[in-house]
DNA sequence: TTCAATTGTTTAATATATTGAACGAATTTA
DNA sequence: TAAATTCGTTCAATATATTAAACAATTGAA
């Protein structure tokens, strides 16, 4: 049949064999050293990992067997890391917009446990209160400019590397207290909302 | 090699094939059918269901597609589905005694979502006042004698056919009122406790 | 440097998966 | 009844997975 470098076929698993191979190097063995743990030869983890060949079930479970990890897990890997690792700053979400912005890591936070945001403070720039959301816990750290934090009756003037942590269903607010533009990295979770 | 049943290897995945087998037919589609769709031969998932050889991954995978579930679907059945789904008489768990007998379908309940149990009550037995252990619901239908049911301020004897809901919290209380043996069958959920 | 050991890859030989076509049995249709 | 489908299975032919052995490149030790 086809000559080309993938001869188990286009839409066997194309990413198979990266999977194999990265699990294998996390886990600081040699393709020898695997082959010769689950009883099979060098060379069809070597053509496994290339995406030369599609294994049968009885042969990958063998190998799986001496990561170790299940056929279920490791075929779960190929849906579940799909979700984006690193994201460079243009793509993350504005999420408010004008003299705040809310730029937030991921577009679908309906699976994850972390709402992450980089925040920005135009010189005055004021959130208003904000009441109690879900039952949640809100932290950050301040990186550039001053950032007055209001949370219950307590409040204070951060500036870059000054950090608060507090549960978000107490009343909370941001102020940017001076000339130049607050910057501020923050986390909640969950982010139900 | 060997001449038996199973060329595919004894530990390769016992079950695969009746896996197959059982998803094929729950979606009523026959061998023919299922191979047309997946572009592979009938022959072959014949083979695969009578564990005779060992699917590639890319073969299976382009069947399990025509099911359709996921690979990683697949082979998670391979794990949950050893919990038990019959249950002889004999085989449920007693988890009080006495004059009230709790018959518990299944004996660990840790990750299920559910628990069903067979109540039976002596003449006059009574479990006395329960209060809330937690949030829950819980439910049941009589199938014999007479049952006395209170929960908050409401209180009703119940017989064959009668059933009752109501949330755990409430207190509530069981007596068997009658001359002969009461039996109820009910189930509460989440059985954490 | 040089030898020895280890790495991942490739190739020909072999084992096995997969195909295409046939079979017998069970249903359906005429 | 019989002819026609459809079912699941089996078998020889073919395609492919897997092996065993060799290759080149890298690393570590002498």
């Amino acid at each position: 049949m086809s000559d080309g470098p993938d001869v188990a076929g286009p839409d066997s698993d194309p990413d198979l064999g990266q999977r194999l191979r990265s699990l294998r190097e996390v886990h600081g063995l040699s393709q020898r050293e695997l082959a010769k743990r689950a009883g099979v030869s060098n060379a069809v983890i070597s053509l496994i990992e290339q995406n030369k060949t599609s294994p049968s079930v009885g042969l990958l479970k063998k190998v799986l067997g001496c990561i170790p990890i299940s056929l279920a897990d490791f075929f779960a890997l190929e849906t579940l890391p799909r979700a984006q690792v690193f994201f460079s700053a243009e793509e993350l979400v504005e999420i408010a917009g004008g003299a705040v912005s809310y730029r937030q890591v991921g577009r679908d936070l309906s699976a994850r446990a972390l709402q992450i945001l980089h925040e920005r403070y135009q010189p005055g720039a004021d959130t208003g209160e904000a009441l109690l959301r879900h039952e949640a816990e809100e932290g950050g750290v301040v990186i550039q400019g001053e950032l007055e934090v209001t949370v219950g009756d307590q409040r204070r003037v951060l500036r870059a590397g000054d950090a608060f942590y507090f549960d978000s269903r107490l009343p909370h607010r941001f102020r940017n207290p001076g000339e130049v533009e607050a910057a501020v990295v923050t986390a909640c979770t969950p982010p139900s909302f």
